[in-house]
DNA sequence: GATGAATGAGGATTCATTCAT
DNA sequence: TATGAATGAATCCTCATTCAT
């Protein structure tokens, strides 16, 4: 039933984000799940591919949307809205995200999981546009990798608390102090 | 021998590049190492030792290095050399800094290895240190965190060309290009 | 139904006949037969049931009908009535009866599909009956592996052509090669 | 230790002339080796490595000799020779023979080792160049074939005594038996 | 009558590690 | 010092079969 295969999925993703790709044993999936170990595999083929499917079912298509802000706006409000969006997507998502830049980086991961690519590709191209829209000249592509960075760095360095749990007050708070530095004024 | 000793560190340090800790076995980097799987363990006794000993026997010390600049420099000069000797670092190691990273995350390594950590905090002293010799009272912490960010971003995401190869002339072009983001004119 | 049913049957033989007994799975025939492997369970049980009936939907009862032929005839005439009917009845069942003959060697086959022995047996007592009614005093039993192992021969051994599907004349002419050889002229 | 690899070789025929390949497991043979089932995945590698190995330690070269007899004797001595020299070695061999026509027969095994063409190729060989050698026009295929029956049916059909351990005397009716009946007068 | 869901038992194979020399 | 030999424990995955609808 529809039930199980959620337990399964809760389980795994769990599971995948504790131990990392392979450390994580179906085995241990299948306990957690409360499944004998060859439903997964009747669900899901092989470990891989429940791999995918869970990351899938947990991360929200919101990693890859296209970023699609008001543009009418200037530079600083603009990078807000970015940086608001991607560290609200992050933050919620953020142990599967760590998850997933690390095995990035391993290298065995489908190309719409790499994160790391994802994350920079979204915010450049949003950066891109915009620049060309309001004729900015500055070198967009070190523009993304500052954001990028800065992304990044929020995934991954340790963090006292999670952006979407910040109120709007603390949130503006927590971008400004980004916006102080690079942004000019 | 001396010589066993270093076949294997080397062996091993490419071994665990490619593939991760867990994804690496004894039996390659014997293989590759050109020695017995057992001599590994004369050496090493498990296999994380040997994990650490390699990285480190590969990783300069600079990493952890105390970062001391001369600081009657202005900003947008002190960025620079700290870019500069980060970069300069993490671009001749990479490949273990990248895999190093992937670890830390997992979670699996010595505080000294953990490198996401390592990075950031030794980045961090060091713009303390010059925001309160000169009286700068910009946050520091999220300044860190946009240094911090772009060398993450460095490790992580594709690079066309390694930041010690480029020309003194280069270098500066690709640091500009970052300072004019992150400092005030 | 009577649909079904016949759908199973067939896709398992061809299966069990690729594939052997052992590596035959019920997956497979269930997904050859277009029915889910349950309903395999619901019309036969077990799998070495669905084989058993799957094998003897397949072969003739010309098996191991009892062989009587015209008795009036000199022994050439008789061997060659004898090999004629039983090439037609292998050759015309060929992949099956090969893979019962490596079956009935592993030996877990019920008797009446232990092939080797069959094929033996019933070409042994149509030569007793005829030896005895025409006082022949040859070791029958010499007589009968000669002809077992021809017929064992044809089964196993690479054939180009099926006898089966050979014109009269050119049947004449396969079995007169054998009895320039076993029988005095 | 040699003494390992022995064990192993000898449990490992065993468990493949009972079970068959497939249905044999390396858990059974390591136990009846009384080694750990590691060992012999160091030592062979792969199941199929095993077999083959297990099957080469047993079965004799001759059996893929070139048989090369005296060829200045009549047909029937010759014939003789030939039906002495290989019923000894299947004789000797039974039990591997059977298991090697049984998987011949499914065909998972590498050409050396697919007994059914072995047994009658070298037969077939022997054949014609005896008749060529003494200008002899009868078809040396079906010679062969004959020939090669026996022998199949030799191996495969039940047997009373092996052929190896009969005394001298009654080798020579046993094959008198035969060649009354293939042979002319 | 047919099947989607579930499983216990077991398959080959690999891993880090120890033993004995 | 170095290593050939050996292994317990675990891994992913598959099989024939049953249960419940």
């Amino acid at each position: 039933m529809k039930d199980k295969t959620e337990q399964i999925l809760k389980a795994s993703i769990n599971v995948f984000i504790k131990k990392g790709y392979i450390a994580a044993t179906t085995k241990e999936i299948a306990e957690k799940a409360n499944v004998a170990e060859v439903t997964l595999y009747r669900k899901f083929q092989t470990k891989q591919n429940l791999f995918e499917q869970s990351v899938k079912s947990v991360i929200e298509d919101r990693f890859s949307e296209v970023l699609d802000f008001n543009e009418n706006v200037n530079i600083n409000t603009f990078i807000k809205q970015l940086l608001d969006n991607r560290l609200l997507v992050i933050s919620k998502n953020i142990k599967v995200v760590r998850m997933l830049i690390s095995e990035s980086i391993v290298g065995n991961l489908p190309a719409q999981l790499r994160f790391t690519y994802v994350i920079f590709n979204n915010v450049s191209l949003a950066i891109k546009k915009y620049f060309m829209t309001n004729n900015i000249t500055t070198d967009y592509q070190a523009y993304s990798k500052v954001i990028g960075g800065i992304l990044l760095g929020y995934a991954i360095l340790p963090n006292k608390n999670y952006y979407h749990k910040l109120s709007e007050k603390e949130k503006e708070i927590f971008l400004d102090n980004y916006l102080n530095i690079i942004t000019n004024k």
